[in-house]
DNA sequence: TCAATGTGTGACATTGGTGTGAGGGTCAAG
DNA sequence: CTTGACCCTCACACCAATGTCACACATTGA
């Protein structure tokens, strides 16, 4: 597909999908007039590189970690090293610490809610 | 306490502090020389802000929401706008949709480091 | 063929969170 | 009284993600 496409399918915007290949993020092949192609894959991976943008990765970051999230997951042992792992343990960890602190507020959020529809309905 | 203190206790940059102020996250009396003044209750609004901001949340959100979340709870009717409701309810779902992607993706990556560590193991 | 739409590159602007430094008060310890 | 640590304000700088615009070429449909 070109990168109309995936920008509609991705709802994102064409800027940032020539974006995040700069960033090393996304991959295309090109049609012989220049444009972009892209495989079908691609459109879960920009779904996942905005999931991972908006809860605060840096490009950088994901850059990293996606390759062990491929779900066509063979271990490419020469990527393995001790820093990775360390990167990729670092990672686990605060991501950990992000769903604990969305979670309390998710649930503050819900029982304020909870709350204020009831004072409504005694009111 | 002052802003030094509570700097340590929070492990945020004073200068961040005042950013906070100037926000409007955060409230701070002043002493009789200029200093700012803090209660000791601002250490956990302050944690609870740079948790907020780690997940993504623009300051102007928090803004709207940290109210509700206040422990000392107590419903103000007045500040219950439609609006607010609507605010809330569409970041309570993006929270959702946060925990769900960093669930995912916090098990990728233990599922990766698991199966490292065996392919380590077995070599 | 013409107009509209899509794509390419490149450059510049903006925004929000953050860093940093200048210049100047405050205060406690020596 | 001086020194050093802390605080104040203000301003400028920085970075990453994103927006926007200009200009050119490609494609497609009337």
């Amino acid at each position: 597909m070109k990168i109309g496409e995936l920008s509609q399918r991705t709802d994102t915007p064409v800027r940032m999908l020539r974006y995040y290949e700069e960033q090393g993020l996304i991959h295309s092949e090109r049609l012989p007039n220049g444009y972009r192609s892209y495989e079908d894959y691609v459109v879960d991976r920009v779904r996942q590189v905005r999931g991972l943008l908006e809860v605060g990765l840096p490009t950088r970051i994901i850059k990293q970690i996606l390759p062990c999230l491929d779900s066509s997951r063979a271990i490419y042992l020469p990527y393995v090293t001790p820093d990775m792992i360390a990167t990729l343990e670092h990672e686990r960890d605060r991501m950990a610490e992000k769903i604990e602190c969305l979670t309390k507020n998710h649930r503050a959020i819900n029982d304020y809610l909870d709350a204020v529809s009831h004072e409504i309905r005694a009111s």
